[in-house]
RNA sequence: GCGGGCGUAGCCAAGUGGUUAAGGCAGCGGCUUGUGGCGCCGCCAUUCGGGGGUUCGAGUCCCCUCGCUCGCCCCA
């Protein structure tokens, strides 16, 4: 069977799935407006090298998860994995920061080559913030608390913010020279990915699933207790803001995250309804990051939501009748039957959109039982029928679909017709 | 990359080695050559993801393969 497939992880959104989507795109527009964000769009493609540089080579999502290929220009490019380091990259490019901080956000598709599960695609949509040039512990807070007035705005429920601080860089070195001496000391207990993790990336050790790796984690000490004072006392002004905010949060000084660009603040907001993908927003400062890609250094933080994710939790919260969708029917639907008759159906369509009526003509050339029972599927309160005997005359059947007893109809002229219908609501 | 489950029509789905592959929804046609929720009648899989094998005989058993799905890893 050759029947043409879509990629393995690349699923389309049908028009049934659409109103949930735009919902989401529509409460997202209003929200970020409120918070003074400006949207930015990037290329889906950009030089490999980015991303190489961006997230960071011993990452998983670098050293195996990227689409990568070799352009007629025998130049490497990938498909975005994810959204930060293009923004930066623009933002750079066009001499953004040279005006001031940036507050932007954006939306779009994202590629990871990995193995599809629930919550998780090859190609999957975020919606994103950063906020460039800023420092102060209050930016890290504004940026969690629009990640959660987002998420609560749209009526997801059951979510926990998880939070921890991984320093600056000098607090990373630090923690992970004994990190690295204890983990040596300890090899022959861990599991094979951490031991190999030992040399490339020691603090993603911490984050192992495995449990007889965490069994023996459970003593180790802990980057949070190596932070320098001033990193602490930053994350202590980031929690006091978020009692202040009251946003409940939950220490979690595992959570390190996969992007190498992170310092001070990580986050992730989960949901104990998506099964194993549980992350719905993760995201943290990075203050390093800008400099990193050749610009001057410069503080920043930033999230992202994985929409896929947000769909599935709100399906949950639509089914379970937390909010219903609007569905949208046409105002009118126009039934036809003869040459002449189907051409001023044409015309009529015409001068209702004008007006700004949704309309939809019925294109079949069936009998007028089935045209007229595809009027009424459609959800239309009104049918205007044309047949031969009305074309000759000039003339147009009005039908109210929703009395059905009692066949209501009129037959107008075309004038009056359209001032009926588009003088009041139908 | 590694494990588990599954694969019968556009969708849901019966079928567990024996002759023509139930049924429902949707769709199409008719009863009703020009007037809608209902009803009745008819049509809609030379074939069970694909290939090979076992057998007198396979959707049903075996092998391979592809796809979907859930999980591991990792992340949104």
């Amino acid at each position: 069977m050759e029947k043409l497939q879509s990629l393995r992880g690349m699923v389309d959104l049908l028009p049934e799935q659409m109103p949930l989507w735009q919902r989401i795109e529509a409460t997202v527009r209003s929200q970020f407006e409120c918070a003074a964000l400006r949207e930015i769009r990037t290329p889906l493609l950009e030089v490999t090298e980015l991303f190489a540089r961006g997230i960071g080579e011993a990452t998983d999502v670098v050293g195996k998860e990227m689409y990568t290929f070799l352009d007629r220009g025998e130049r490497s490019c990938t498909l975005r994995p994810e959204g930060t380091a293009s923004v930066v990259r623009a933002a750079l490019q066009h001499g953004l920061l040279g005006q001031g901080a940036q507050r932007l956000w954006y939306t779009g598709p994202m590629f990871r080559y990995e193995r599809p599960q629930a919550g998780r695609q090859r190609q999957f949509h975020q919606v994103g913030i950063e906020l460039l040039g800023f420092a102060d512990p209050r930016s890290d807070a504004e940026a969690i608390a629009i990640a959660w007035d987002l998420l609560r705005e749209l009526g997801v429920g059951g979510l926990a913010l998880e939070l921890n601080s991984l320093g600056d860089p000098a607090d990373r070195a630090a923690y992970r020279t004994t990190l690295v001496s204890w983990l040596q000391e300890r090899r022959d207990l861990l599991d094979g990915d951490s031991q190999e993790r030992i040399s490339t990336n020691p603090l993603r050790v911490l984050d192992s699933k495995n449990p007889d790796t965490q069994a023996v984690l459970a003593e180790a000490p802990l980057l949070i207790d190596s932070l320098s004072d001033a990193s602490r006392e930053r994350f202590e002004a980031v929690r006091r803001c978020l009692n202040a905010l009251d946003i409940p949060y939950q220490l979690n000084p595992r959570l390190v995250r996969g992007l190498d660009y992170y310092t001070h603040t990580a986050f992730e907001i989960t949901s104990s309804q998506l099964g194993a993908q549980a992350t719905v927003c993760g995201g943290g400062r990075y203050d390093g990051l800008i400099e990193q890609l050749g610009g001057a250094p410069t503080a920043a933080i930033g999230w992202a939501i994985g929409l896929e994710r947000l769909v599935l939790l709100l399906a949950q919260a639509q089914s379970a009748g937390g909010f219903t969708l609007p569905t949208r029917s046409p105002d009118v639907y126009l039934v036809s039957r003869g040459e002449q008759a189907e051409r001023q159906a044409l015309v009529l369509s015409r001068q209702l959109r004008q007006a700004g009526r949704m309309v939809e003509l019925d294109l079949t050339g069936a009998a007028f039982g089935k045209q007229l029972k595809r009027a009424d599927r459609s959800g239309a309160p009104w049918a205007v029928v044309i047949g031969e005997g009305e074309a000759e005359e000039g003339l147009v059947v009005l039908k109210d679909l929703r009395r059905r007893g009692d066949p209501a109809e009129e037959r107008l002229g075309a004038e009056e017709l359209l001032r009926r219908l588009t003088l009041q609501s139908p």
